[in-house]
DNA sequence: GCCCAGGTGGGTA
DNA sequence: TACCCACATGGG
């Protein structure tokens, strides 16, 4: 029977550890959360980049500048005035706490969760992102990517991740596993012999 | 030219 | 609840 450690483990001895969330903050994290929705990580790097050069990669700085300057900088990740707009509401929630995350992690995960939620363009993957690589609490990150593996290898028991891998720090290696795994195997592929997931396959599943 | 990317929110049935 | 769609740019 296949399970959620035997696929972690299959993974991690395959990719080796993939030292995410990849930023230089905190802040950062939350930035390249919202930006990455829907688009590829390599069009994220050329935004937050942009964003560093013209000195707004601080909360209180971005928090000011008009939505205008900010879908110009972001603009190489899709979706500028949506995205822009994502920003500022992230900040505006952001200031009632003083634009400080240790004012955030003394809140239990549920609550947390639940007033990211309330921002308006962050979902339950980005809130996700979030709770995991900034506040270090033990979520799952369901996506696109996980939902469509572990349905192709077999994966039914309704029991939630988190349960049975408890450590962040590994959540966090899962997650960037999965992604990692399914851009080099989860497309339209035929059967290939070395994917690292072929012998934990519970039925004869062309690819993962 | 076509399809997809580390989603989300709003609308309709 | 279950689909549909807009949102936009860049790469394969």
């Amino acid at each position: 029977m296949v399970n959620y450690e035997m696929v972690f483990e299959r993974l991690y001895e395959n990719y080796g550890p993939q030292g995410w969330w990849p930023a230089n903050s905190k802040f950062e994290i939350s930035v390249g959360a919202i930006l990455t929705q829907n688009t590829m990580w390599r069009n994220v790097v050329v935004s937050i980049k942009s964003l560093e050069n013209a000195g707004l990669m601080e909360p209180y700085r971005m928090y000011i500048a008009s939505s205008e300057k900010l879908a110009r900088l972001i603009r190489p990740s899709g979706f500028p005035k949506l995205k822009a707009g994502r920003l500022k509401n992230f900040l505006s929630f952001f200031s009632e706490f003083s634009f400080d995350f240790e004012g955030l992690d003394r809140f239990d995960t549920e609550v947390l969760s639940e007033l990211l939620l309330k921002v308006n363009g962050i979902g339950k993957e980005t809130a996700n992102s979030m709770l995991l690589y900034i506040f270090e609490r033990p979520v799952f990150i369901s996506d696109a990517y996980s939902r469509r593996l572990f349905s192709r290898i077999g994966i039914r028991e309704n029991v939630e991740v988190e349960h049975i891998i408890k450590d962040p720090k590994m959540l966090g290696e899962f997650h960037a596993l999965l992604v990692q795994h399914s851009k080099v195997y989860c497309r339209s592929k035929p059967i290939c012999q070395k994917c690292p997931l072929l012998s934990v396959c519970e039925y004869g599943a062309k690819y993962v």
